[in-house]
DNA sequence: CCAAAAGTGTTTCACTTACACCCATGA
DNA sequence: TCATGGGTGTAAGTGAAACACTTTTGG
């Protein structure tokens, strides 16, 4: 300790373990890498932090410059620094987790990124340094706090009907739920709140629209509530 | 990307929340600062990371240097990153979260550290960086991880009363549980031995000793249980 | 009128909770 | 023999899971 402005330090990356939800199937945001090394590999992506930021600013920072994507939900998911984790020396990258809401945003690869694309969860290249182990550990930290936490709605159009979202928690948790105890649990939880609207152009009777309510769940966290799907 | 060996790099540091558990009060390990900055004042045990140890290695030198312990449960929590978070200059911590039973070890001041003491988890001093808030997060974290992971036997000895479990589990989850439901529960649950011995030195009724049972929880969790006590 | 998905209740079973007394031991 | 904590069972209530048919709409 008392030496360490002395010390060499490692360098400090960040990268971002980007979900979404899209015909029924949960994705992956990835870059391919466009320098090396691994250049041509598929990756997350992140890259460098800087001085003069934090870490959850530069991961912010970076998933826009590599993918235009801004405003997502991010939360820190893991560290991970094992030494020899990157050929070009020391690295140590602080994990993020992401999830967007799909449709909206469009990704455009930019900077150090050749391409940006979305893939299906379940069927990932072979990825850059240990990026399938933060990606592994992205998708099981999605599996479980998914059963406590309303975080599925972040990865839904604002308007969603309860067949998404029933599909939606079906992909995350891998497996089928029964659908008149799925709404009637979702319901329940009183954090839904319906519209007046139906979903549009398809050839069967229309699915109501719902909406998260925001502030409605916010109360009832301050209750000391118990969220569970 | 492309310049990262040419930026300049944050300092690494990791820093540890230990967690003990005695006279049925949850403890938290500190060191008084022997060294600037916040000379005098109490912090978590930490140091910084060398270049050819990984993170959680950082961890368990830095906690048996400053502290003299070894072989406890270790287990990332969070990585703060504030630009200001240490008055040096720009500082990166990994935080750890550590448990160990009490009584076996005994805790010795070491390098930096000009004294190390436990304190009880409820009431804790003002400490040096942010490290109030790493602690806080522990506390957190135990409380919600003990609910479904057993991980409240790395604070006991290895073989306790079933009243000592309840103890422990009242105190992290702060509130009274009821003798018969939390015995009906524990045992139901598979994991615990019961030993031919009692406590010993007690003027009353001696309690049956217990050990918890790592294979039969590891054939449990193979078989995708459900914990929770 | 057919295909396709929306929407809706009830019963059963398991688990959680609440609750009070006798027992063993050492002082 | 008294004080102290150890140890035990049952009943009521709550929440989870299983399960099938009618309704609406567009083609």
């Amino acid at each position: 300790m008392p030496f360490s402005y002395e010390y060499p330090r490692p360098s400090l990356a960040v990268d971002c373990a980007v979900m979404g939800f899209d015909e029924g199937d949960l994705k992956v945001l990835l870059i391919q890498r466009g320098i090396e090394p691994f250049k041509g590999k598929w990756a997350l992506p992140g890259g460098f932090v800087r001085m003069d930021e934090s870490l959850d600013a530069a991961a912010r920072r970076e998933l826009a410059e590599e993918t235009g994507l801004t405003n997502v939900f991010l939360e820190q998911l893991y560290t991970f620094g094992e030494v020899r984790r990157d050929p070009r020396g020391r690295t140590v990258s602080v994990a993020y987790f992401a999830l967007v809401k799909l449709g909206k945003q469009k990704v455009a690869a930019a900077t150090d990124a050749a391409r940006a694309d979305w893939f299906s969860a379940a069927k990932t290249p072979a990825l850059a340094f240990d990026h399938n182990q933060i990606l592994e550990m992205a998708l099981l930290r999605l599996r479980n706090k998914v059963r406590y936490v309303p975080i599925g709605f972040e990865l839904l159009p604002e308007r969603f009907t309860l067949t998404q979202l029933q599909h939606l928690y079906e992909s995350i948790l891998g497996r089928d739920l029964d659908k008149r105890n799925f709404r009637k649990k979702a319901l329940a939880l009183d954090v839904l709140e319906a519209t007046k609207d139906h979903e549009q152009g398809v050839s069967h009777r229309a699915a109501r629209l719902y909406r998260f309510d925001e502030e409605k769940y916010a109360k009832l966290v301050k209750k000391g509530f118990n969220f569970e799907l």
